[in-house]
DNA sequence: GCGGGGTGTGAGAACGCTCTCACGGCGTGC
DNA sequence: GCACGCCGTGAGAGCGTTCTCACACCCCGC
């Protein structure tokens, strides 16, 4: 099935200074609106510009003003699972919130193999975005280094493994489950186990260790055995829960990492004949959506997701307004939400 | 925290001709490699451009070129949840592939609001795009309008609900309802109720065409008692069966319009002290991975993804590449996976 | 009536690339 | 030995913008 017509060229300034019988520089002026134009001549290029549907061309703008009004959001994460997590798609319309009421482009790409990161390394490279707000989960990434490299400006969606010099902006994952086990602490558990995130991703890292120094700092027992790793999913909580009541059949509470795999521990101790909260207190991380419609509903860390995107963009915008690299680094506070399970 | 650097202005063309000795159209032959360049010349350049580390401005080429040698991908849906689809991270990564071996560019757009549609629009009209690859799902959407008028080269995931004259690339939805109708059928089940998508989506709609013409064709009920609506969801998927299992008490099997809405149905239905195949069969639609990790493992109808992608990208690409317009319909088989519950 | 400070406008030079065209140099066929 | 063709190369003209100047023009104050 086939059908054929023909491709319109667009229009050029050109053609608009002439039908509206004033210069190129005098167009020029009405499109970016310059206040030294007549009444007069602003409006018979406006009408001009009406007739023809004249749309300026980006690139030629762009080639002059060095500015291409568009940032991406690099998702570098071979797992496609993740990139379907509902964290990353409140990541998404946090940014694309904060960047309506400006005129610049939000655009996202994906890196999953050696191959995609190196299609978006040259991408940025050409030129072809402002900045770049790098999700880069795992601690092997090379994307990181190639963009740094590349000279754009550049934020994380959370912290990078070293210390290196650059932006980001981060929840506080170390506090947040910190908080979340000084409050199982504070019901009177004291068989407190862990859920983990995946050792490779630095959030997995922090809630780990916060849950660790709250048990220790308390003298309480923080061994291996009391801690199995998920991958993030509902799945992998299931696994782990049923690892870890094996290991430990007298546990009281378990902090996990992510609300899915919280949601999976849950259905787990249910099966088990464990009461929650009653035999065991929960607590989750993230708040998400799932974690209010859980029975019963998941007690969970909050991030301040449209917090962070709006700090994101404003440190993104800062950098590609000035000409110098600065290097500033957010974390921002996560609290508890108290609810059903703890 | 504060540390500050200066940002790098690239190399230019020019600037490689004196460093290699040779004219700007040469360095221009070595980079876009034509064939009319001297062993030396070449050799010259490529080492020029390795120590100044140069990198062709975008911007500059796609000027006279009139080619960005990128594509967007459009999501155009309200609905945050959908964006976290595994079949959309699905067609991402099928179209990744695809454009893989070329050296295309991919974005994603997303187009939640009308303000977002705008600034899409906008941003195709703009040139930042050879082309677009669009999934709207809902019936209601503008941008194709939009984009069709906008003159780019276009395509779109799914059928539109009118005949207008616009590529698409779709899958079977029809005939794959109606073969999985077909086979329940063929297992001798008699009160076959279905679990209906959203009906403002072709997709929806198709399925559950499907389903009853080849109820009506085999002489039995297709009435409106024995659907439900469910929103592509798990939860959905449950809430209608709870409904069905009420209204329709004597049914022995059941036709999902997607697979997270059959498990929800499972889950439904064990609950209500049906065994599954035994008493009641159920198909789903898609064969997403929790098809196969479910229990019983979920029959269901799978879809072509990785040829669709595949002909949405070769489509496109022949359209960016004729300058003339063509519009080409494709609709590509689905087939039954047979596993454990029908 | 004449110099001075705006104000609106236009000419023209960039921006960094591609691509056409013309021009030497060399090998080939007669 | 001469015309011819081909091959590698460079000069230069765009591509569609922005932006810096310079230039008329008008209004004011003296």
């Amino acid at each position: 099935m086939t059908e054929t017509g023909t491709r319109p060229s667009s229009p050029t300034l050109d053609e608009v200074a002439v039908r509206a019988g004033v210069s190129r520089a005098t167009v020029s002026r009405v499109i970016n609106d310059s206040p030294r134009v007549s009444p007069e001549a602003r409006e018979a290029v406006l009408s001009a510009v009406a007739q023809l549907r004249y749309v300026p061309n980006r690139m030629a703008r762009s080639l002059v003003t060095r500015r291409t009004d568009t940032v991406a959001l690099v998702l570098s994460e071979p797992d496609t699972r993740l990139f379907s997590d509902p964290f990353f798609a409140r990541i998404v319309r946090g940014l694309s919130a904060s960047l309506a009421q400006t005129d610049i482009n939000l655009v996202l790409l994906t890196a999953g193999d050696a191959g995609e990161q190196e299609k978006v390394g040259r991408f940025v490279r050409q030129g072809h975005v402002d900045g770049v707000i790098l999700m880069s989960l795992h601690s092997d990434d090379l994307l990181p280094d190639v963009l740094a490299e590349a000279g754009v400006p550049l934020v994380l969606c959370g912290r990078p493994l070293d210390d290196r010099p650059v932006s980001y902006v981060d929840a506080d994952n170390l506090g947040g489950a910190r908080m979340a086990t000084e409050h199982l602490l504070g019901l009177g558990r004291r068989r407190v186990v862990t859920i983990a995130g995946r050792a490779d991703m630095v959030a997995g890292r922090d809630r780990l260790t916060g849950w660790r120094e709250v048990l220790t700092g308390a003298g309480l027992e923080a061994g291996a055995e009391l801690v199995a790793e998920g991958d993030f999913t509902e799945a992998g909580g299931a696994r782990a829960m049923e690892q870890l009541l094996a290991r430990v059949p007298d546990l009281d509470a378990v902090f996990a990492a992510s609300d899915p795999m919280a949601v999976g521990a849950l259905r787990v101790l249910r099966a088990a004949g464990r009461r929650v909260p009653e035999d065991v207190a929960v607590v989750g991380f993230d708040d998400a959506d799932v974690a209010q419609t859980c029975d019963p509903p998941l007690t969970t860390v909050a991030q301040p997701l449209a917090d962070m995107t709006q700090e994101m963009t404003e440190l993104l915008l800062r950098q590609v307004d000035q000409t110098t690299e600065t290097v500033e680094r957010r974390v921002c506070p996560t609290h508890l939400v108290r609810r059903g399970t703890a």
